[in-house]
DNA sequence: CGAATATATTTATATATTTGCATAGTTATT
DNA sequence: AATAACTATGCAAATATATAAATATATTCG
């Protein structure tokens, strides 16, 4: 029971946290973004087929709740996740949905 | 990449069990549903103390979304874990949070 | 500087979620 | 059958989220 030191400001956060990965959107950007990989979001938007700014917008919030980070470089931004464990959300997730 | 074989409704089911867990709440319910164990409405909502029809919302939404299994023993109604491994996630995200 | 490319923000509308209260359904006991 | 204990459901108001379109900001290069 680890995070049940129930401390009200850690479940919001873990809660936002959660919330921002729970859309397939978002989830199949992580999906890209396992192993350390770090993709534009150019590269995002043409990989899942959605409108640029649809796909900044959601590597904004992943990146306001501190799922991913992200690194200018040139005209680029490079999103990647902040901790590499986060990929096992996804894996676990996956592993759990019949499909 | 497991999940990016991008099956769009794989990605809808998974993003709907991570949206039923992405709430504090519902967070702290998995927090004591870890080891398999088994606890009735009433419990967790004296746990939590929150009222027992907003208990019973969020163990719905957990159940609905194949999170949480439920078993009626008599007058009480004991929910537990589907799948043992969705402890991770929690754990993860505990882990990936700064408190 | 001006044009082209890449990314971010804003805005508005539609849709969904959360919560408590009241209520109703279930089961056990007397 | 009546009561008590436990759980589930329907409703409504407040709040939060999603989506797309338009616009704005940054960076590079000629």
């Amino acid at each position: 029971m680890k995070i049940s030191e129930l401390e009200p400001e850690k479940l919001e956060q873990a809660a936002n946290m959660l919330k921002a990965i729970a859309h397939p959107m978002r989830i199949a950007i992580l999906g890209y973004l396992d192993d350390g990989k770090k993709l534009t979001v150019t590269e995002i938007h043409e990989l899942l087929n959605i409108e640029q700014s649809t796909t900044s917008h959601h590597l904004g919030i992943l990146k306001d709740k501190g799922v991913l980070q992200s690194k200018r470089e040139g005209k680029n931004t490079y999103y990647f996740l902040k901790h590499c464990s986060l990929s096992n959300i996804v894996d676990c997730i996956s592993n759990c949905t019949h499909g």
